[in-house]
DNA sequence: CCGAATTGTAAAGTATCCTTTACATGGCCA
DNA sequence: TGGCCATGTAAAGGATACTTTACAATTCGG
């Protein structure tokens, strides 16, 4: 599963630790979505996309399996 | 977080067990969503929303949290 | 009435998500 | 140079997602 965090968050010029406060988890699972070592639960998938005030779709895209 | 898979599937008169096995997954894991136990992965959820021809958004309802 | 299909649930095990603590690296700037 | 900020990563543990096996209850057609 490919996401668009990483490009969502640097437009808006905040860090992972910021980002991190603002969706409610640590760091270093902002940090682990962003290099795609796993990927985030559903309600944190709302989370997110609410945040970039985006569908989950437009942030997360399915591998073509 | 709630969702209308039940609904969904009872739609297509589907079994639980055909609607498993057009996910890839467990009866059992059907069920379990369809009765709240738990939320479904974001890659379950995708292909939930694949086979049902509905953004993720219109099957499931986050929390108003 | 009988048998098959459907649904609900439990227990135990594996895998994945997310945490805290900790440390290393590199960039920037006073 | 020295210190701070941002990022990357690791290990260990807790929480959640999903599995297989198994059994009970209900329903419904023959």
């Amino acid at each position: 599963m490919k996401n668009r965090i990483l490009e969502l968050r640097q437009q808006r010029n905040w860090s992972q630790a910021e980002l991190a406060l603002a969706l409610g988890v640590s760091r270093q699972t902002v940090n682990a979505l962003e290099r795609g070592r796993y990927d985030p639960s559903l309600p944190l998938a709302f989370k997110i996309a609410q945040l970039f005030d985006a569908a989950i779709e437009e942030i997360f895209q399915p591998d073509p399996a």
